[in-house]
RNA sequence: GUGGCUGUAGCUCAGCAGGUAGAGCAUCGCGUUGUGGUCGCGAGGGCCGCGGGUUCAAGUCCCGUCAGUCACCCCA
């Protein structure tokens, strides 16, 4: 492939983050770890892989699963697998270590999928993610969505539109299936070649985007009419709750999502500013059954991701969180051999200031153009004059005066005048 | 994985119907002697993604490939 002149490019559907866009980065994880710290949920910091089947434990029927999974065998031997989702790792934490719970954890973490990359959608991508196992108190399904909805607020995200549906427990959800699948049944002409997928998966078929089958995923029955009546007041609950703390919702019936351990309350949030199919900036919902599935005791549970990459899609259709100005509060400028810039920079960042110079032997102008390019509120010059005198330069760069400051005292004077 | 579109300097792009590459921004230099940002002048930098083909001649046409992007699939 890469001719030996070429050269080597990232992986396809992998990105490099790098200043001064990294900055944007730091702001958003940041926001969220705030977040996380007022909701009261600890930092979760699992393995990049695990055990193939702890992935596999997703659901069988899933495409994360079936095709996109990164597995491979070690040295050992060993099947693993790269996380291709932040729920599964840390439901094997929770089933590993037994902590008390609720368990309220947070990570940010890549994840790793082998699709055809788009905009928006990447082989390795980021996401911002909380879990809270062991209790099935809807109170904690709208602390959840709180959490991820009051993020994007605070963000200053505006177009963002919250989906919430209820998938129901296992008896009413097994129930709905056979309908719905009956019902794709009775209209096989239209699925086409695409009925084996509805065969295994019936709920797969209800948030398509074909145009074509469209009318009949309209018509196709709801979920919400097979709730069992537990379930039905679960929702019922989180409905109330939401509204209670003005987070508006739409009720979504074919908001189905990927995974196949879903149970009971699924939500989404689209972003409305974003083009294109990958509208979905994080989503979640319960997964009552996982911990059992990875052998761990029996633990209600509730989660969400949230991709940091299309974050970052949205923060740009709607102009917030733009790249900070990089800035330095002092740049020195050294005009003899560069070692007394060394110590003076010592003695400014010791004093909490955000400090920066040239290196190498450069001529004065360039030094201060430097500075000036470094976003410098103050140049300070180390020159043979000064030194004898035993003070220093120091020059406002907004305004251009020029003052000299003692030496000895230079780092008190501008830690003062830059806070 | 299926189908469509795109791929030219660090970045954003121009290059008309095939004849051996341009702009803006950025970078660097100069406008003397210890001072930036602004301004003026100048310079460097492109196997035109990669490989093959058609042609006297290809950035420009054809095929393949890689990458990006759009739709589907799926999802964040």
């Amino acid at each position: 492939m890469a001719s030996d002149r070429e050269v080597f490019r990232a992986p396809k559907g992998t990105r490099d983050v790098l200043p001064p866009d990294s900055a944007r980065w730091l702001e958003i994880i940041g926001a969220f770890s705030d977040r996380a710290a007022r909701f009261g949920y600890g930092l979760v910091m699992t393995p990049i892989f695990e055990h193939y089947e702890v992935f596999a434990r997703v659901g069988a029927s899933t495409d994360v699963v079936k095709k996109e999974m990164y597995d491979f065998f070690d040295k050992g031997n060993r099947r693993l697998a790269l996380r291709p989702e932040g729920t599964a790792g840390t439901v094997r934490a929770f089933a590993e270590h037994r902590p008390m719970a609720p368990w309220k954890v947070w990570y940010c973490a890549a994840n790793f999928r082998y699709e055809r990359p788009q905009e928006g959608r990447y082989r390795q991508h980021w996401q911002l993610g909380a879990e809270a196992i062991g209790s099935d108190d809807p109170q904690i399904d709208i602390e959840m969505i709180d959490f991820l909805a009051g993020f994007y607020r605070e963000l200053g995200l505006t177009q963002v539109q919250l989906m919430v549906n209820s998938m129901g427990d296992a008896e009413s959800r097994a129930r709905y299936v056979d309908v719905l699948l009956s019902y794709w049944r009775e209209h096989a002409e239209t699925l086409g070649d695409e009925m084996a997928r509805a065969e295994q998966n019936p709920l797969r078929i209800l948030d398509s985007k074909r145009p074509d089958w469209q009318t009949v995923i309209a018509d196709a029955p709801k979920l919400s009419e097979y709730l069992s009546d537990e379930s039905a007041a679960q929702f019922d609950a989180v409905q109330c709750g939401l509204t209670a703390i003005d987070i508006p919702f739409t009720i979504e019936p074919r908001l189905v999502r990927g995974f196949d351990y879903y149970t009971a309350t699924v939500f989404e949030f689209q972003g409305a500013a974003l083009g294109g199919a990958q509208n979905a900036l994080g989503g979640g919902g319960r997964y009552d059954k996982l911990s059992e599935e990875m052998g761990g005791p029996p633990a209600a549970a509730i989660g969400f991701g949230s991709g940091i990459e299309r974050l970052l899609l949205a923060c740009d259709a709607e102009s917030v969180v733009p790249v900070p100005e990089s800035r330095v509060d002092v740049f020195v400028i050294d005009t003899m051999d560069g070692s007394d810039a060394g110590v003076v920079l010592h003695e400014l960042r010791g004093n909490g200031l955000r400090a920066d110079r040239s290196y190498g032997s450069k001529n004065v102008k360039k030094q201060w153009s430097a500075a000036s390019a470094a976003g410098a509120r103050f140049g300070v010059m180390l020159a043979p004059r000064e030194a004898e005198a035993g003070v220093v330069a120091v020059k406002d760069l907004r305004n251009g005066e020029q003052v000299e400051v003692a030496r000895i005292d230079i780092a008190q004077w501008l830690a003062s005048r830059c806070s």
